[in-house]
DNA sequence: TATGAATGAGGATTCATTCAT
DNA sequence: CATGAATGAATCCTCATTCAT
């Protein structure tokens, strides 16, 4: 009956080491993992429901703005149903966001890293970010961290880890990888990995901002930008 | 970015670089200008303690979090003020990015365009935007149009018309002399010239969200990529 | 009208006269009818009760002069409850009057018309405005109506395509039939059936204005009129 | 600089004996007879204008709803200036209702009463209503009376002490002359000196809520009234 | 006197969260 | 688990009133 006294509630706890609960407990792989009860699939798929609908409010409205009564309304479930899910507002928050995280790791982890020459490397990569994430809903994930990081640090530390600095481990040894074998030259790349990203991350937010006055086609872009690059540096035999 | 303990800047700040904040420029019928033109005077002190404070409170909390009480605090004004200067939160907060237009376009048409060198022109752009934006409080207003800009379409499209529309013209048209004067071939330039921008707005992105794990030196960033342009598309003859 | 102690009436009052506080007659969906109908009952008890509470506070303050923070105390219930059933004040507002327009109705209704006796039928319109109205909590209703109805145009219509404009139908109604019954001659009282209201309106603004200085029989008052009225143009039979 | 404790500035203080300061001081007449000092004149002229111009920003949306800003804005002077005035709002309100009584009063005083025919002189009160009341702005002053006077009490009072007992008195008197100069019959009319007025504030209430749905006309009405009544208790008798 | 910027208590409204069913 | 009515702290905004000019 008494409520938090609310201040508390308000701030994001960066601090609490949220201890993701029984983790994967009740994510999507473990409904059909445990297919049997019927209740946990029913569960699972409102799991589901309430981060997806939640991903759209969220990703329309802001973090502050988004109302859990919106979501409930279009996972189509009952308010206090997201409270059988999450904690709270914040806890959802974040669990979407990090819940996104796989996949986005995923197109690092499975991209064939060994002799590839490293434009090719790189020309995967930027593919990989313009379509799997440009052209999907999970570019919404990235506009949220983009909005909304600088007032969840937990998050943006979480993203500073597991993509940003494993992302430029790989990248970094790539354009080392190449250097060894003669294919590039000078240290620009190895001192800002961020370059390559750079065209992919205005491309997002003119597209959250100016679309509508004058699209911006991203996949071009960060080609020019790879091209650029290598006609800059790269060996030119021949 | 910690609220500050307000109390400390309780007085108007009549301080910062704020443009018009001298005379009664802004006073509702600029006034019969009174002799000591006191009135005026202060009201366009206590607008301006205003737009300032809610810089500060915007910038660090975003707009739906942010409370008029905290502004009015900072400002060191009643809440009820607010009001006498602004219809309401979101007049405020279009007011306040919008006044910053003026200074963000200053920059563009200051830049002495005519027959200076591509290179010289375009480093020196990159130098004002790190030095006059990235390194100013002007680097929350191009925060807000980026994590708010979604929610605000009247700013975003003032923003696209005043700002982007205009420095991509003036831009296109230092590239197109370039060609014209045989500094450069290709035209990547003339279909990207937001490659230019493209490392300052992840720089100001990497600050908000990641500069506590790895500082990211946005004017170094932004150098390497005019050299990597310069290098791939500069002619190099001579 | 002085504000009671509120605590004293904390409860949920499903006392009063009410007409439908017992079932779910009001709940969203009439619901499926759930065996106890607990949920749907408590709802509708509350319902009924802020309808209640708001009664009492509009009737003693006015509309702009109630605090729904008032209305929800003597209601026994949290502010925030109030609008889980109505959209705002207003709406309150107009709810309740619009409400309480099914019993004014149903006195019009149940007066046998046919054949009584014009004077009778008369002299029973009376008498129920003045027992069923004027002596009761209802009255309170045509007082909201005659001070407030100015300024809501919407519930001003409803009253007089529901009660007036019904009133004079039937009025007259009565009126004709007595003449063709020879009862009465003249054409005043198809002119103005309003006459015979027109007391029962003084008496209601008399009693909320001058009561304590000096009280008005409105009963007598009535019946005075409806003797005059009789005397002047009932046929002198005999 | 500290404000009132505000509950107590809300409520309608009834009690404060209201010295109604030096009465009469800044009154139109006032300015009339002061016509050589030109301030005078002016502060005269504008207490007027704020009087004016609040009998309709209140009559337009009652006491609690008015705001002082239009009244200033309708009267053309500063909201400060009101204060200069008046008290405060209260105080502008009851003295703008007071204000009006010296005409409504003189109505009655200046009816001849002496020996003219009951009839011609009711015939004279209600033309009077008609003409002078109903048909200019001071209708609005008698809707606030009915609409707010259960709000101020010492208003009510006033009314009922200066006009209501009064006219009653004046009334009576002629009916009971009228008696014994044997015109009329019964003592209704003393008993109920109010079936006279009655029909006017039906038309007064009726043209506040229904006179767009279906006008109604206070003079045929009210005359319909004075025949029934002669009609009904008339000696009839010559 | 007149002005109008400033004040701040008050009140409507929102919405995350709880909890009985 | 699911529900949705109830809660009440938080916050926006209003407006009577003050006061320095």
């Amino acid at each position: 009956m008494p409520k938090l006294p609310a201040r508390e509630r308000a701030t994001p706890r960066a601090t609490s080491a949220r201890p993701q609960p029984a983790a994967g407990s009740r994510g999507k792989r473990a409904a059909v993992r445990t297919a049997p009860k019927s209740r946990n699939a029913k569960s699972a798929a409102t799991h589901a429901a309430i981060i997806d609908a939640a991903l759209d409010e969220f990703a329309a409205r802001g973090f502050a703005a988004t109302r859990l009564d919106d979501v409930a309304r279009r996972a189509g479930v009952a308010k206090g149903t997201i409270y059988v899910h999450f904690r709270d507002k914040e806890t959802l928050f974040e669990e979407l966001v990090r819940t996104a995280l796989g996949p986005l790791l995923r197109g690092l982890e499975e991209t064939p890293v060994a002799d590839v020459p490293l434009r090719a490397f790189v020309e995967g990569l930027a593919d990989h970010f313009v379509k799997e994430i440009l052209g999907t809903r999970r570019k919404h994930i990235v506009r949220l961290i983009v909005t909304e990081g600088a007032r969840f640090p937990s998050l943006a530390q979480i993203y500073y880890r597991e993509v940003i600095k494993r992302a430029m481990v790989v990248v970094r040894g790539a354009v080392e990888r190449a250097i060894a074998r003669g294919e590039i030259e000078g240290d620009t790349l190895q001192r800002f990995p961020q370059l390559f990203v750079a065209p992919g991350i205005l491309a997002l937010v003119w597209d959250m901002l100016f679309a509508r006055f004058e699209p911006l086609d991203a996949g071009a872009l960060m080609r020019a930008q790879v091209d650029l690059v290598f006609a800059a540096i790269g060996k030119r035999r021949k």
